[in-house]
DNA sequence: TACGGGCCGGAAACCGGTTGCCCAACGCCC
DNA sequence: GGGCGTTGGGCAACCGGTTTCCGGCCCGTA
């Protein structure tokens, strides 16, 4: 059997060719391009067209360089709502442009996002944008370096969202949200309030995030000339349970604070429904505070005070920067700024 | 200049293989396949594959025949809970079996779930998984009808999440939870505690999942012998939002209600800010219950009572049944089971 | 009537891979 | 030493498109 619409596939364009009574260039010719066609052979293609309900092979149409570009989104996992967020930002502005946007989930796994990248380098996709935070390790540099070359050699271009950056010279787009600078109003902020010992439920200590939000919590303690308790730093992960847990064991321990500020909202999330569980009142007991400003933070109740992080934002940005430039250019590092949105989780003490 | 290293663009095959000093067809097989080659010439190439950092170009592979499957997931907003729990179960179940995934967002416009869906086709993708309810009219089933056609005819395969079936002989698969039956026993759950006037926030009217979930709720009530008042059935969305405003819109009207049932946890939400604004406690004050069992039902306050819908398994089912079948199968219908998860939102009267 | 030019369409090369087919070289056995 | 089977590798066709190049036709004009 050679190549008959017997089989399951779609028709191709010598299907259509043939029934036209014409050339495949013909087709090509109608279908896509400027070139002056007759109109009664226009007319009989896009028949034939209709007819076979064709639609060209934009695998096809890829190899033969007029395809429809397209863009990898590398994250951890689609369910947290600072990463949807940005997941929604990256797929309205590549689909705005045009682009395809393939998504990926590593669950936190190193080698399967080695792996999607690799992939994503043989898709030829125009960017790779890369999100969630890791340890900035002098391994992790060369590693991410060398994707950055393989990428550029290639055309592409590999972005870097709430990354450490990988220093100069290196073919990347960092877009960073300012951690620091945003802990360190969220904390000034509660300990203006009158609060002395302040809880931190932190990340992952060697996590760059978790460390940014952490250092900002550090100096605003200094700026007021306060040094923070040691055993007010938790660390656990940036996870709800993470939260939750933390709280109870806060609580279990007996440590004495007045406020609590999470490294992020779904941290804040789990602490919450900790306090409420040990029948404390929020703000009235004890005030706290989150980061991300996540959709639900202001159907928690209290309302939850936190950092506002442009998240989709960052994600239009990201694939506008990476999209709008050759892949000679120099590396590029923007950092987004965040302010604090006030609510009714935290009281003067 | 014919095709040199100089372009931007990565090195090809016939690069690979004059730098082995072999030909295309050898480097093709030492990658690719079964074939033998002696260790000597297999070693070269391998050399000169790692020198050029070399990766084929999957489209390339694709039109060949033997590229990486991709699966299209379209879905109205990544960003709602329930549609990022089964963008996560589609992906992790998409890569398991080998596949890629392409996910695209409508932001609920008809006209641009069609060109996706045009696009995809394109792509020639093995599956399309189309989320997200709407209204189950005539026309909606005939245009619908007629991408499952295409899809089929291309070797592809349309599968339905949440969406009303085709009726019989249509080449798709159909994957629905049971809006209905979750509804009924929830609203049996709330009834049984003693309440007589539950007002029900609902979607839009015309919106199947909405009407499913209003089905439930007049049923409930009748298979208890009472007929609820028309009053206390409001129409909206999905979002929390609409929660929100329909919940003041209830509390200025003065409507007499000892509970609330949302139609979505997201409209709970919205609702419970409402009624804490209002100063009223709840389940003191008045009870309120979700649907969906979103991760952050357990962290609002109190902690709400819903329905558990499954949506990272329907993810997951979803890719399975659409790639494990041929293009011919018959059409397919899966109904998946909820259950009442019971917090503290409800209390008896 | 011959000629130049514009309009249209086909043949063929190309994109970057894979694979069927054929043949050369080699080792083995008789 | 000749016949034969096995191994290894190149050529060319193919996947489904696009685009360059070329030539035929029809027109107007000299």
């Amino acid at each position: 059997m050679t190549r008959k619409s017997q089989d399951a596939n779609g028709s191709t364009i010598r299907d259509v060719a043939a029934r036209a009574g014409v050339s495949a260039s013909t087709v090509s010719r109608v279908l896509g391009g400027e070139y002056p066609v007759s109109t009664a052979t226009r007319t009989r293609v896009l028949r034939a067209v209709r007819e076979l309900d064709y639609v060209a092979d934009a695998r096809a149409k890829a190899v033969a360089g007029v395809g429809t570009p397209t863009l990898a989104f590398v994250l951890e996992d689609i369910t947290g709502p600072s990463f949807a967020l940005m997941a929604h930002g990256v797929e309205r502005e590549a689909t705005r442009l045009g682009h395809l946007c393939l998504v990926c989930s590593t669950e936190g796994d190193v080698q399967r996002e080695l792996d999607f990248i690799e992939t994503m380098r043989a898709q030829r996709t125009a960017a790779v944008i890369l999100v969630g935070g890791t340890a900035d390790t002098p391994e992790y540099r060369t590693r991410t370096r060398r994707i950055a070359d393989s990428l550029a050699a290639a055309g592409s271009r590999l972005v870097l969202c709430g990354r450490p950056p990988l220093g100069p010279g290196a073919p990347v787009t960092v877009i960073e949200y300012d951690n620091e600078g945003g802990a360190y109003a969220l904390v000034a902020h509660v300990l203006a309030q009158g609060h002395q010992r302040v809880l931190f439920l932190g990340g992952k200590p060697d996590h760059a995030t978790a460390q940014g939000r952490e250092r900002g919590y550090l100096a605003a303690h200094r700026a007021r000339g306060l040094e923070p308790d040691p055993e007010l730093l938790l660390h656990g992960d940036f996870t709800r349970d993470s939260g939750h847990r933390l709280m109870r064991q806060a609580l279990s321990r007996k440590l004495e604070f007045t406020a609590v500020v999470a490294a992020t909202d779904m941290v804040a999330a789990g602490a919450l429904t900790a306090l409420h569980e040990a029948g404390l009142s929020v703000p009235g007991d004890v005030s706290l505070a989150g980061y991300d400003d996540i959709p639900f933070a202001r159907d928690l109740y209290p309302a939850l005070t936190t950092v506002h992080v442009p998240y989709e934002e960052l994600g239009r940005l990201a694939v506008r920067t990476a999209l709008g430039r050759t892949p000679e250019s120099p590396d590029e590092h923007l950092l987004l700024g965040t302010h604090v949105v006030v609510r009714n989780s935290i009281t003067t003490v």
